[in-house]
DNA sequence: AGCATAAATGACAGCGCAATCATTATCTGA
DNA sequence: TCAGATAATGATTGCGCTGTCATTTATGCT
């Protein structure tokens, strides 16, 4: 029973609204585009016939014709992750009442994938692009560096950035959780990751360093998977390490998921949490502060790095080189709650 | 220190290609689009010309030329909601390897701003369109009735729908967790529920129905906000609801936040879970069953709703009126775990 | 009033591609 | 072998808009 019609649309055009209003077409561009350099009367022409034709604008023919769209790129390695879905979230709300889509690319944790993506979006010529990562492959990275908009790398920031980024210092905010754990006094730490993507590896590293440095790194209880995580799989990954070495007395969790997964897992098997375990989560959503005993956690400024990221991409946009800010740190912060406490 | 080079796109056009490859343009076009019409030759000179030019082709060009794009929108009240990002997921998925992209739209669960999203999407002439709710402005509505893309309404399944729709009975869904809080042999029924959309109101008006008909309606025990639902406003609700009425033996929760915030304050007062206070979740995502104890749930089909969406969307696109089967029932199931027990 | 300047408007071309129709190459079977 | 088909290719045109530059009209100043 098909029953739209697939009518050819016949929308009226600028030149219908030019004919309606008694005005050229350019000036009809101009009176929608910049209404500040068109006069009074001319505007007001054009208001009313554009009301009256219920015209819009068609976005291919000003793309074709200006080169240039109104689309931002925005490429996430996952959609269902929490952490980026806080980061969709600045970034839409900052686009909110501009002129500005954003495009979401989802590359799902492959560099190939994301490659193929940023093709595709520069081939848009998109106004600006947001990238998630500093992991591209070389010739995603040359493509980003060849492109003719301002580009916004987030989560991370770097030295060697193709233009703007804008994040925190992911080594140091792990380093930030396992000197918790060690100054609340717990002293056989375990570390839970999933995922080993490059910047999960980043940070297992730097808790690796920062336990070596206060003497408490044992390599066994370092449980890593590569499967994507989950409260499951934190559940799991505990289970493991407690097989492993059962007198591991604190655990940092390498997101918020896993945290809960151990905690639930503690629970389940009657472990006193913080007094017979640790638990330090990382990120810090709202859920994680709910949880009984509620959960420490080095907090990670996700939202504002969205909001931050498309600020500074639309100033840029609006008037290139006019952000002089173009390495912006958000920091992080340690969170003591109930999860750990001092011994 | 702006450092980008602005350079003036001169990419490669189809024209380009054609003289490198020794064809003419729209034998380019047609090698590229549909590589079964054009000579084996003509086509593997065209791959290479591509391939030396290094060609892509320009979306906004071939949208204008040929009246349609390869864009997919896609409108959700919220991009922090569970729910929707494991739609999103299921659309993501189902596009992945086509041609076409999503754009994603996030209303904030107002019908106003769905309406101007429907208006600039519809603009731009997407091949397709998936909106969320069948609770459109009238303003809205018409538009989508005059589009000229086939359209797929998710979440629910209604009888009025546009065009298509794929989802499934929520009214039966809350009366199946109802009704195994029945089964169980709890008598006084609360019901918990955040942000009173339409859709959450018609839950909580099935819940009404059935608590009712069962002889086990009671007003006081219904504890609402319009506040946009979190793991603490759950914890807050059942506050407020063992405040108004400490005898309640069972909880509704119209999603997984709330329910995972009811345990958590039911676990910080003492109270038992599932023989003081039985608690059934809505939606059933990962986490709520991985809770200690596991929630029990009434499972909606949420990402299978977006890959259904996108499969029928495709399909309708590829040969319009090939879609029969244009209301899709994805059913949901009463998954029974350890946060109700019968008694 | 007269000139210089700025503000406002318009004519025209072309962005890169695909639809349309016309044409040419290739194949089929009696 | 040749008509009659089909497959493969091409020339032309226009999609709807904006950039560019030229032109007209308004404004300020002496």
């Amino acid at each position: 029973m098909p029953r739209k019609s697939r009518a050819g649309s016949d929308r009226p055009t600028l030149a219908d609204v030019a004919r309606e209003a008694g005005v050229s077409a350019i000036t009809v561009s101009r009176a929608i585009r910049s209404p500040g350099i068109v006069s009074q009367k001319a505007r007001a022409k054009v208001e009313e016939a554009v009301r009256k034709l219920g015209y819009t604008p068609d976005p291919a023919a000003s793309a074709l014709a200006s080169r240039s769209t109104s689309t931002i790129g925005l490429l996430v390695p996952s959609l269902t992750n929490n952490v980026f879905s806080d980061v969709l979230r600045g970034v839409y709300d900052g686009a909110q009442d501009t002129r500005f889509f954003i495009q979401i690319g989802n590359y799902r944790y492959s560099a190939l994938e994301e490659e193929g993506l940023i093709r595709a979006f520069l081939s848009q010529r998109p106004a600006g692009m947001i990238v998630s990562s500093r992991d591209q492959t070389d010739a995603a990275r040359a493509l980003l560096e060849q492109a003719s908009c301002p580009i916004v790398q987030i989560m991370e920031t770097s030295d060697d950035a193709v233009d703007m980024c804008v994040g925190f210092d992911q080594l140091a905010s792990v380093r930030a959780g396992a000197e918790h754990l060690r100054a609340c006094g717990y002293r056989r730490l375990g570390f839970l990751s999933a995922r080993m993507d490059p910047r999960a590896r980043r940070r297992l590293e730097a808790f690796r360093d920062a336990a070596s440095a206060a003497g408490l790194h044992d390599e066994a209880r370092i449980v890593t998977t590569p499967l994507p995580s989950s409260v499951g799989l934190g559940r799991q990954l505990l289970e493991q390490l407690l097989d492993r070495a059962p007198d591991t007395d604190a655990v940092m969790c390498n997101n918020d998921d896993l945290a809960v997964g151990a905690l639930m897992e503690a629970r389940a098997r009657n472990i006193d949490v913080p007094r017979e375990l640790g638990i330090c989560s990382y990120n810090d959503i709202e859920m994680a502060r709910q949880m009984v005993p509620s959960l420490s956690a080095v907090a990670t400024p996700r939202r504002e790095i969205g909001s931050r990221a498309i600020a500074m991409l639309l100033a840029e946009i609006e008037s290139p080189g006019s952000v002089s800010e173009r390495r912006v740190d958000l920091g992080f912060a340690m969170m003591a709650r109930g999860s750990t406490s001092p011994r």
